[in-house]
DNA sequence: TCTGGGGTCCTAGGACCC
DNA sequence: TCTGGGGTCCTAGGACCC
């Protein structure tokens, strides 16, 4: 099951405020962060600007974010989701995939058990959830799309393909503005035609890797379960400076810097994260953007080593700031926990050298990231000096 | 359309290693 | 001094998703 929640930043001020009720509604300011169905049914969407949105539904009412609400408001949901089944993957603030076929025996079919769902969530949470039901992510995604807003659908296998072919290719995942017009100037609009052109001549159009996710997704080829425990590649915050970035000063900049710096080294530590390689984002007066990052050395989550590569990076990009004018300015801190989460005290000096140690260090690795996480090994010893490279196996 | 904030994955060239 | 074959890591950009 693809369960994923209605217009939800919108559904959680309707349902925390009965003045809302019924009424459009428009969450953000400057651009929608989301709009409700009755704002949707004048044109507005997400990511529109708001001066567009405004014009589209000038009587909607405006209501700038409240994240910690949404961010509660999700916890409950995810509690429902995990009553339900282990087996969740969450995609993002407002939706999952749920593994559900085991549990036949136990809950009943897949359809008996997401009306449950979507009835536990709007009593106990108060919010609408569609969900959709399939065979394979991608076809559960589609349905939950399909099936918007509060609703329920099932893609019996028998009929996966009729479903899927006369969808447009949008409906694919990985198919954004840029790549539709792609397939489009090759006269491909469907889904169908995707799945006629071949993968050959698909690669030719997007690309080797696109060509094939295209390809095998056009005749619901998708082999992915539902993994539980999937750990965050990169942790980062960024800030919009609008034209006031134009005539900011050097230590107005390095002000913004030391504030994202330190949201962003904050949240690694409360959730046990380091990382090795940090990355600055800049966009600039005319929306153009250029990313530049370092590479540290170790892995870390202090703030005094990400904040002094931040600034080497910011110093670096003067010239460029100067010359464009800066509008937003973003960091991420990324190769997370790879290298120095998984280090281990052995008894010193192990000599020679303790394989059961070692063994248990990989087994310790192994446990908390996963099969496969261990690529590689390094010895360090208390002496900086003293660092053995380690074969894989 | 004068535009937020949080992410993911893929591609490609160059440096470097054995 | 030129040449093979197999690989990793780093950097930068782009597309996409919610």
């Amino acid at each position: 099951m693809h369960a994923d929640l209605d217009s939800f930043y919108a559904s959680v001020e309707q349902r925390d405020d009965p003045a809302l009720r019924g009424r459009p509604v428009i969450v953000g300011g400057g651009v929608v962060l989301a709009a409700s169905y009755e704002a949707k049914a004048f044109g507005v969407r997400t990511a529109m600007g708001g001066r567009q949105a405004r014009q589209l539904c000038p009587h909607a009412i405006v209501v700038p974010p409240r994240m910690s609400a949404y961010s509660k408001a999700s916890a409950a949901v995810f509690e429902v989701f995990h009553d339900t089944t282990p087996l969740v993957e969450p995609l993002s603030i407002d939706e999952a995939f749920l593994d559900v076929g085991g549990l036949a025996r136990v809950s009943g079919t897949p359809v008996e058990i997401a009306a449950r769902l979507r009835e536990r969530v709007r009593v106990d949470v108060g919010l609408p959830i569609t969900v959709g039901i399939a065979r394979t992510k991608f076809l559960a995604k589609v349905a939950s799309q399909e099936a918007k807003p509060d609703g329920l659908l099932l893609v019996e296998p028998d009929r996966e393909l009729a479903f899927l072919h006369p969808l447009p290719v949008r409906r694919l995942w990985g198919v954004g503005a840029k790549t539709a017009e792609k397939l489009q100037a090759h006269g491909v609009h469907t889904v169908a035609d995707v799945a006629e052109l071949g993968e050959p001549l698909l690669g030719s159009i997007v690309g080797g890797a696109m060509g094939r996710q295209l390809f095998a997704l056009s005749r619901n080829i998708d082999r992915r379960r539902v993994v539980t425990g999937v750990r965050r590649r990169s942790i980062g915050a960024q800030r919009a400076v609008g034209r006031a970035g134009n005539t900011m000063s050097l230590n107005e900049i390095d002000a913004v810097v030391i504030n994202l710096v330190d949201r962003i080294t904050r949240r690694m530590r409360t959730s046990d994260r380091t990382g090795r390689t940090v990355v600055l984002r800049l966009r600039f007066n005319d929306f153009s953007r250029v990313t530049r990052s370092h590479t540290m050395p170790r892995a870390t989550a202090s703030t005094d080593a990400i904040l002094e590569t931040a600034r080497g990076l910011v110093a670096a990009a003067a010239p460029l700031i100067a010359e464009r004018g800066l509008t937003l300015v973003g960091f991420a801190v990324s190769n997370i926990d790879r290298e120095g989460a998984a280090q281990l005290e052995l008894p010193f000096p192990p000599s020679p050298p303790d394989t059961t140690a070692v063994d248990g260090a990989v087994d310790l690795i192994r446990q908390r990231f996963g099969n496969g996480a261990v690529t590689r090994g390094v010895l360090l010893g208390r002496d900086p000096g003293l660092e053995m490279p380690m074969l894989p196996d």
